[in-house]
DNA sequence: TCCTAAATAGTTGTACTACAACTTTCTAAG
DNA sequence: CTTAGAAAGTTGTAGTACAACTATTTAGGA
């Protein structure tokens, strides 16, 4: 079952109804309806403006407040936390590099630079929990924001869990678009960072000056627990605001 | 109302009696007492065990999948999420950093540089909501592991909102101990991550050759929505594992 | 007038029941 | 042996009721 949320129905949201609801009240959240401290519509109230049960709203408040949007006081409320935009640019949403550029109002674009199909190594092998004789789609490339590079990925996909038609998807444009549409978007990633400085890692005309990275490398799952792609992106320190949100 | 957990109830954990449920489960997740993909007991059993109501376990529940330590299938149940030793040391996770050592089996210590009452500067100011002409507590110290220093903090704790003789026990042990006992512990942060290449961060007898760090700089909230504490801490690179849980 | 304390209203937390929606397992027919 | 359907098991949503806590209002006394 699917709910009429008013005029802002977003197609792109699905999963549960309590799911549905805490996607449309994060946007609301950061479309600003409320400011920083403010006290967002009681439990009831929302439990009438969405036409659902008390205890849906509950469930997306709470899921909420595990993400740090929102803090929930026993017997006065709900309040809208001070993350800034913290969430816009935050590494804890798992969400596409090149769409979170665009919402902080930049051109993203890509440069491939190489993408083919071969067996995986080994670190490959284990976090994408197959065999030595499996075949995966590697592909390297640049990610840039208003034609800047701010980022270099080497990422590698299980080529099984994948159609040929979309793989042609991923590797001309983006990787969480392609595999949306085949209902195998990853819900959770496994993300391990460091710094690194190095002349390696950067390639091509727009080569950065520095060679001070912060690496990401990630495994990511699908909702049935199997890994569906592994890589490490190498931001340039300094071009990508890195924010996190930690809670109890 | 507290429950009765069985043999191990643990006193530090507080709040409501889903928060509680949650922390216990957590632990036992934590504590391998299921393997990675194996099903959880389901909702109807669990609210047996804990004698609480079955909206209670599905809170709790609930939390540890936005944290990514399970996935809830519908119609199926929860699995443990192949998260690996990520939990443990994961940045997502609000707490303790000597904490987090012990809890890795290495001896955790601290060697406190300075410890000074002064007036903030503009960014402690901005960060702590607070006048330039308030006071606040800085710290210089480093944190080792095993006798190996691990990283470098430099914290600032609104001292307004800290008895003193909290301050006493901030300088000499765990901040969040500390905090813990007057229920001023951070319930949320914020943080920022970058990559630093400099000479000028670590100090001492055990200064890393190393000059490459993560510098993590992070502002502190209480419950109530107020900062308590910030501070930047530079983990020396390669001798602490970063992890992050994303999800959607 | 000011302050204090009690009463009141409002909000979130927990409990219980019932059923819907979905998944897995079992069963029987072919 | 395969397949389709039935059955059982599990999570998702709805609804009601009350407990626990917070914020506001009101009444009383100094």
């Amino acid at each position: 079952m699917s709910i009429d949320f008013g005029k802002n129905i977003s197609k792109s949201s699905a999963g549960s109804l309590g799911d549905q609801v805490r996607d449309h009240l994060r946007k609301r959240i950061l479309n600003h309806e409320w400011e920083a401290g403010a006290k967002i519509p009681g439990e009831f109230e929302l439990a009438a403006q969405y036409k659902v049960a008390r205890v849906t709203i509950r469930t997306a408040l709470r899921s909420l407040e595990t993400q740090g949007l929102i803090d929930i006081r026993h017997g006065s409320g709900a309040y809208i936390a001070d993350f800034g935009d913290s969430v816009r640019a935050g590494l804890q949403e798992l969400r596409s590099i090149t769409q979170t550029i665009r919402e902080m109002g930049h051109k993203a674009g890509m440069i491939t630079r190489l993408s083919e199909v071969r067996n995986p190594n080994s670190r490959e092998a284990n976090d994408l929990q197959i065999e030595n004789d499996n075949e995966v789609l590697y592909i390297e490339r640049a990610i840039t924001a208003d034609d800047e590079v701010v980022a270099f990925s080497y990422d590698t996909f299980n080529i099984a869990e994948i159609p040929k038609s979309v793989i042609k998807k991923i590797t001309t444009g983006s990787v969480f678009t392609a595999l949306n549409s085949i209902q195998k978007h990853p819900v959770r990633a496994r993300a391990e960072l460091h710094a690194i400085s190095s002349k390696d890692i950067g390639w091509g005309r727009s080569k950065p000056k520095s060679e001070l990275y912060l690496q990401l490398h990630q495994v990511h799952y699908l909702r049935d627990g199997k890994p569906i792609f592994t890589g490490d992106t190498y931001f340039v320190e300094g071009k990508f605001q890195f924010i996190i949100h930690r809670t109890v």
